[in-house]
DNA sequence: TATTGGCACTCGAACCACTCGAGTGCCAAG
DNA sequence: CTTGGCACTCGAGTGGTTCGAGTGCCAATA
């Protein structure tokens, strides 16, 4: 992935970079530089390894007279360079544990939980993406008559998180014969994933010719009718979006307009994720490397979470490309962490 | 309410510079105004009366070689003697009675389609606030047990909206019991609202030691568990936030991050609502009037809609004071009507 | 007596010139 | 290869000037 592997001492610079620009937003001169690197070196040698990073793509200029800045490939380099698996400090560690002992294993609960828990532990938007609900394990599942034809399908997941859907059916049916529908459902097939429920529907819709029992074609019809249209669906909850305005690079009106339409649009973050993230441990994406120009200047972390070995969802941050990746990382990794061992445990 | 009733010049004056200056968002000057205004009257006059409207406090200077601005005061009179009951233009009317038609009467619909409505046609944040859940009508309620003494609720309303809520019981209540309940609850008492099955279950608790239907009393419990929680709840949906940010009074960034901050506390909304709003036809609250420092420079549009004569919600707009309050407070009026009379038909 | 033209005054916006200083790039000496 | 020196750049801040829209007030007028 790195093209070229840096030398110690312009690895050294450009992280020390990194790191104070970081810390104080400003463009870092080479000065500044010289003073805080123990090597020893004078201001001119930091500005010649300084030059040699920009030609190189890590670093920018705002104008000419201007210390430095990182670009998006900058941090790249820095947050692939930071140690893996740093810990939170003890102070963290324990707002976490507390917070997510709370709320155990229950995913309902942990959506509104874990994106507050990150926002403020991070002043930055916290997020959590649940599962896709093809992956969601039959609880209980219920048909309610609204009106002709209108039928409303409730649907309850394992671990307690309820969809529901409106059903316009061409065909009207009574509320008795619904009640079945959802207790044969039930009977059948609680405990199985709405994936193998739709598949084992589709194998016994196949042999319909032979199914004249009027419950198990209503069930079929329902079933698949709801299924059909939600299974990719995820949810994704955002808090703290207002953190966001915190930050001196996004004073510019218009850019954290479009910024804040990206949060209500939230399927345009579900495909972002879904195109860039590969399900193993923390990721980083960073500006430009997401591909929307709405999220320029923006960096997003992210780690899945699962129950066994099996992945499910996403929970991280979002925030400015200039963020302290090392603590950020460090919170995510851990409560993903713990969260997934949280929902291991429960699904026993 | 008004305190002294302008005089046929000032009316015309004052109304002039506050439909002038919603146009434009500039201060109005006198000579603006003298030519606008058909009397014939000279600059220097309209500055008399100019000079008379601020000390009464219909206007302000934002400096004094500027032009004049309405005050909440002056935007509150302009309100009041707007015109009661203009029609939206036909072409609005049209994009409404098409977006409602599909909704029908489903408030569970109308809660993602009237926001998103009133948001697009005045390019403001547009909401909706749900009846009180205590109003609600049961149609259908299950019990589903998660885990030991884990209970959720599912609460299915007339209208097809799904509540949900996770209870802590004292007892470990089996499948079937729940089941039971559940059954039990909608057998003898769906088409009541929950305030009444609260004071009907309530009168069953009193009469306790009489019971010792297991069933009975397990009814009782998660019901009132359930009811008690939750009776005061209102959901309000916003559509549209970012709206906000185009308007050029918002510019600052600080106080437009509060602005936002209120958004996503929505208790602070509705007990806003609560306290500014009786229910009766179009509101309008201005600035100030609202008490509540994030709100200032906003507006207010709200009207309720009800079933029968029963009130039960608020929708409308929020907005900076300078907007076109006719043209809004015609559209909020027409939809709240429209809406109101799918929902009694509904109903039937 | 209400209206109006005239006039001095105010104040923000825009523009310009200037300085200051942090920071750079480059070169020649060490 | 490193470094001190030096000329250069450019944004930010400062102060002065002009311009114009608008006001307040007063004296003249219908």
């Amino acid at each position: 992935m790195r093209d070229v592997v840096l030398d110690d001492r312009a690895h050294s610079i450009l992280k020390s970079i990194v790191t104070h620009h970081i810390l104080t937003g400003e463009p870092v001169g080479s000065r500044t530089i010289a003073k805080l690197t123990p090597d020893g070196l004078s201001p001119a040698s930091v500005r010649n390894v300084m030059a040699d990073l920009e030609e190189m793509g890590y670093l920018t200029h705002p104008h000419t007279s201007a210390g430095r800045v990182p670009t998006d490939k900058g941090y790249r380099y820095y947050v692939d360079t930071l140690l893996p698996g740093a810990h939170p400090g003890a102070r963290d560690r324990g707002v976490i544990d507390r917070s997510l002992s709370r709320v155990g294993g229950e995913l309902s609960e942990a959506m509104e939980v874990i994106p507050k828990l990150l926002s403020r532990l991070t002043s930055q938007v916290g997020y959590l993406v649940s599962p896709p609900l093809r992956d969601a394990v039959l609880k209980h599942i219920d048909f309610v008559r609204l009106h002709e034809r209108k039928v409303l399908v409730v649907f309850v997941d394992r671990s307690g998180v309820v969809s529901n859907r409106i059903l316009d059916t061409d065909e009207d049916y009574g509320e008795d014969d619904l009640q079945k529908a959802g207790r044969y459902l039930v009977a059948e097939f609680a405990g199985m994933t709405l994936s193998e429920i739709r598949s084992r529907l589709i194998r016994l819709m196949a042999e319909e010719r032979a199914v004249f029992d009027h419950l198990l074609k209503s069930v079929i019809k329902l079933g698949t009718g709801y299924l059909d249209a939600e299974t990719g669906d995820r949810r994704m909850v955002l808090e703290g979006t207002t953190n966001i305005m915190k930050h001196p690079e996004f004073s510019d009106v218009e850019t954290m307009r479009r910024l804040f339409q990206t949060f209500e649009e939230k399927h345009r973050l579900l495909t972002l994720l879904d195109r860039c993230l590969t399900p193993s441990g923390v990721r980083v994406v960073i500006g430009s490397e997401a591909d929307d120009p709405t999220l320029d200047k923006m960096a997003l972390v992210a780690s899945s979470y699962h129950v066994d070995e099996h992945t499910t969802g996403w929970l991280g941050i979002l925030g400015p490309t200039r963020m302290e990746y090392e603590r950020v990382v460090s919170l995510v990794d851990y409560i993903s962490r713990l969260f997934s061992t949280l929902l291991t445990r429960q699904a026993l």
